[in-house]
DNA sequence: TGCTAATCGAGACGGTACGTCAGGTCTTTAG
DNA sequence: CTAAAGACCTGACGTACCGTCTCGATTAGCA
């Protein structure tokens, strides 16, 4: 049972069901999509699905990672004003503005669930899209502290989880509405713990 | 068509299948979690099932009541040693140990991802599982607030997402490991950001 | 487990149960009928039907019951003019118009297919309705036999059994149509092989 | 939604289904016999069934066909010695034994009561099943006719009927134990009305 | 530039679970 | 104790998808 040979691999019908996985996420709630319907929809075998994806949750994720490396640059990067607070509330803002447009945040929480429930998905997604967003961060972070606007001592993957962490929690548990006031609250008291 | 009459419910039916559900959670993995499963489980109709709860969801969130009632008390407390941040460090420790052990950890997740699929099952969780123990932070961060160790003007909700928010996040996410030392550091700086 | 005490069967609960299905036949084809909708039809609890009738068959055959007692006199008789093959015409050909009738043709056919798959039911079938109306027909062939009409050493049992048999068979098995002409033919064949 | 495609259907899995109900015609009375259970001993998944059958009676009416394609000629015949008295004393003799003989007979009862309530598989039976029979009968009855044993001006079709309906009906409907004795006493009757 | 082997769209297949319906039993409340 | 009401366990219904499989009909890489 040789596993199939990249080379020979139809890149249309990859883009077909991946685009009809996006174009099914905007309609259908994620947990009623069908492998079977991905594959009707795109006008595709379903054993084209089954040999080149190992789930549903897998096609989800190569739909994502397709969606990011079309309206993402490759290598990601948070502004710099010099004033961070003032970039991270921009930052934020537009986060909480994502998260609010049922467009963005639909797939994100079927992403999101299916890495709740899959450990080597939530690998890859960690190494494959989370990890150059986190570089990002962590890089603008560490500008601001060798610029002296952060303490010394801090530890700046703690500190991207003090600032994105209460934000991501809230809109993925709905524990309340993510506004703009909630993100200057939140940077405020949270980078006042970050300074020197 | 009028609904089923509460009066009528038998109680031994309703314990058996929140028991089957709670006891299946610990074998199988939620999603492979049958209604079938279930009613069989629980030696119980599975229209006994589809009378009382309106989806599987349902059912799990009520099998959580029932285990937060069971191991919980009614009006939950944090610990008040006059030394919030000791305080602080023994909860969230606790709270690391059981996120690490799957006989929690698993059906928390299932939870968790229903709650992000389903906004009215989210308010009726926030409303009843989530708001006590909300409230119970609110009242240790109060308390403290009051003895001047928080700044008068912290805004409570904020001061618990900082606190609460990276931990569920970095644990639902599987974004890094959930360790005493990581416990610690963010205690240490999201505190710093609150005092007065 | 005592079986129930007729004294105390309640008159109106029956007469319902009958009632309804009799209504039933008219609007549902007999293997749609079920217990619940007679019950819920006759507004009577399912258990009463439970207590007095072993079996939907058993329902349908009192309901033929009471409507034979309706419309049939106690005890039938076949008009008697002297003349056999007239008479005989005559009761065959309103016989085609009953078994023509849907109002009166399915609810036969029901009873029919019970009969043809239960042989306890056909047994009482046979004894409690139709023997009475065999015997009719019986005494109208006897009357013609003495009279000289039919030979003496005729089976008269043989004799109904040729003369009814292939109309009854040809409307269950619906195989050709009922019509004056057909009863018209048969008599004419049957008949002249019944005479001196 | 168009209908299965009869070119890709597998022969092995429309031969396990027919087999399975005919075994199953063996142990359990018809109306007990369920799509699940004729799907469970086929080693076939329900679909499989229903993608082509539109009923059970369609189920059992094809293993009807099969069986007569199986041990029936393509084109019966009735015996022909010149006697035809004698000839149909042995037709009719052989067919009481059938019909007395619970392993065809109950699923010829349960084919019988599914042409009582279904129309177009009534039709179907008269043109398929039933149709080659009645013309072998037509056929022994015109050559007797020819012969001059017969009335010139009988209706076959009418013969045909007075023959075989009494023996069907009773049979049918339990009116009366089958019997050699009957058979004759039926034939010498229905023949004398018969001859020129 | 054909050969040939893998991929492709299509969809039948053996299964599992769905959510519904009804069967027959049992319990509750009222008369 | 009967009866209406209806919850209960059971099991079958007919449907939807699962993941595997087979079927021609393209391709795409090698010979």
């Amino acid at each position: 049972m040789p596993s199939p040979d990249p080379a020979r691999r139809n890149e249309n019908a990859r883009r077909a069901v991946l685009d009809a996985t996006l174009d099914l996420l905007q309609e259908v709630p994620y947990p009623r999509i069908t492998i079977e319907g991905i594959a009707s929809r795109a006008g595709v075998g379903k054993q084209t699905i089954y040999r080149w994806w190992a789930s549903k949750a897998a096609v989800l994720f190569d739909a994502f990672l397709l969606l990011s490396a079309r309206d993402g640059s490759d290598t990601p990067q948070l502004p710099d004003t010099g004033d961070l607070q003032a970039d991270l509330t921009l930052v934020l803002r537009a986060t909480v503005v994502e998260l609010n447009d049922p467009r963005l945040s639909d797939p994100m929480r079927a992403l999101a669930t299916e890495l709740a429930q899959d450990e080597s998905l939530a690998e890859a997604y960690h190494r494959q899209l989370d990890a150059p967003l986190r570089e990002a961060k962590r890089q603008r972070l560490r500008e601001a502290q060798e610029a002296g606007q952060l303490a010394d001592d801090l530890d700046l993957d703690v500190a991207i989880d003090i600032i994105w962490g209460p934000i991501l929690n809230r809109w993925l548990q709905r524990s309340g509405p993510l506004s703009d006031e909630y993100v200057d609250a939140l940077l405020r008291t949270a980078l006042r713990g970050m300074r020197p």
